[in-house]
DNA sequence: GGGATGACCGGCT
DNA sequence: GAGCCGGCCATCC
């Protein structure tokens, strides 16, 4: 069954998915990128169903603590960790280390 | 249509 | 520096 997505949807994983390998981004920076109008919870809401399509790498959106908050709804749990490091992001505590020093602000890459 | 929920953020104490 | 509170928008029941 084809599912339809919300058009704000659409405009989440077109952030999302220019987000580079081995750097992280924020929900609320990808939602300023989209509109100051937008706020960060439907970032998270959209990435759940992000987490479902494959060419969307939601491990790469972690909140602006830098903490793997959406590391439970992988599966496993420790998935997000796995790949994140996988990409030479170092990972403690379910955090990211140098997260202020690899977090990639769409606004400015811009 | 109303109330509640959610992978959050910013400011204040 | 860490913890608490209110606000934010979209979706779900």
């Amino acid at each position: 069954m084809t599912k339809i997505i919300s058009d704000t949807y659409q405009r989440i994983y077109e952030i999302v998915r220019m987000i580079p390998e081995g750097r992280v981004s924020t929900y609320g920076l990808i939602a300023k990128s989209i509109g100051e109008k937008f706020s960060a919870r439907v970032v998270g809401y959209a990435l759940n169903n992000a987490f479902l399509e494959e060419d969307i790498p939601a491990h790469r959106v972690v909140n602006r603590n830098g903490l793997l908050t959406g590391k439970h709804h992988f599966n496993p749990s420790s998935l997000m960790q796995q790949l994140l490091e996988n990409e030479g992001v170092e990972i403690k505590d379910d955090k990211v280390i140098n997260f202020k020093k690899i977090v990639w602000d769409p606004n400015e890459s811009h």
